[in-house]
DNA sequence: CCGAATCCGTAACTTAAATTACGGATTATC
DNA sequence: GATAATCCGTAATTTAAGTTACGGATTCGG
């Protein structure tokens, strides 16, 4: 019964260290401001989390998580709509206020083990689930790899739908995206592709 | 004469700054160590930037004036072998450890003053340069834009060329490219640009 | 050669944040 | 209902970095 009281502490902690991060950055992101504004105790904090970085580890696992959700309710399906309807959600999560929130916590790291972390929960899962739609558009004749493999074609699109679009989210030089703007790119990263790869006629 | 003499020892100060912003971040980068590894003194230090950010924003001015010399050196020619030798130097001072350390000073700073400077002097003034160098191409018939601006094409054109490599250099889960890699991403890149917009026969 | 300015080396000073400690309140378990 | 565990609120401790201050050395202009 317990559990379930804790788990929901964990995410308001959590919640409130996204919050913080969001609006200080990491440097400005300290214990004291996270234990007042999430209502807990330093105790707790350190208990439960051992020091700020095992925090911001914690982060980035909920954040994997939150990640493959998103890229399981399109599973089984495949076919041009549903690469666009995956890259709207994956591109406004990439450029929404979490992931920009630890990948600047990421990049404060100089040790470059959150952004260790960070890359394995995040592109290094998404990844093959897109190789993995592609390389089924191309079993169903949907696309003509060539001779290019399922993974290029992924970072080919990747690139194509977010370019360097995080990054300046990162530093701070654009703001958030909106839904039509995600809509938009997915749509043009998915016709570039299928232009670049027409499939046989 | 002295004016000589007080460049160098800029250029010796911001070069122990990048050694020390690479090695251990912005944060890690105090300017006790910053003064002992250049051999100053922090009343130069300060007399001469003020403050720590207004250091970083020193090099960030630095580094602004050194990528425009480099697209300065393809001034004049156009054409897709341009493109691509642009491309190729652009990539690797994108992806450089100069550019990671101040795109991870950027990231730490709360404030977005540093992000906003660096988009200012890096790809604000990068970006007008490849649209023009692909409105030329256009117009002596190499390239096609369609109903698509130059300005969209530069963008379409970064996006192949980079794509999430400076975010990934950025926050450490990879590291640096070889010459190589950026050759054979330079030529992919405009390879797949022109192929999306073919000039006509 | 001399005064003025600049710069180095080092050491204070100040602030702030990570981490630890502890008394009191709340909750779970028997 | 008592006892043990957990957690809150706050404060103490420690460490470290930004910034300022200053005596001595070096350099520049006359």
């Amino acid at each position: 019964m317990r559990e379930e009281a804790r788990l929901r502490r964990q995410t308001q902690i959590e919640d409130a260290a996204y919050a913080l991060l969001e609006e200080k950055g990491y440097a400005g992101a300290t214990m004291q401001a996270l234990a007042r504004r999430a209502g807990a105790s330093m105790e707790t904090l350190y208990s439960w989390y051992g020091d700020k970085p095992g925090l911001f580890r914690a982060l980035i696992a909920r954040n994997a998580e939150t990640v493959q959700q998103v890229l399981d309710g399109q599973a089984g399906t495949a076919g041009a709509a549903t690469l666009i309807a995956v890259g709207e959600s994956l591109l406004a999560l990439l450029t929404g206020p979490r992931a920009v929130a630890l990948n600047r916590a990421a990049a404060a790291d100089a040790t470059g083990a959150l952004g260790a972390e960070l890359a394995a929960g995040g592109r290094a899962t998404v990844m093959p689930r897109i190789a993995d739609l592609i390389a089924r558009m191309a079993a169903a004749c949907q696309i003509a790899p060539g001779d290019e493999t399922p993974e290029a074609l992924a970072d080919l699109w990747l690139a194509l739908l977010a370019g360097d679009l995080q990054l300046r989210r990162v530093i701070g030089a654009i703001p958030a995206l909106n839904d039509t703007e995600c809509k938009v790119r997915a749509e043009r990263a998915t016709r570039h592709l299928l232009r670049l790869f027409p499939p046989a006629p």
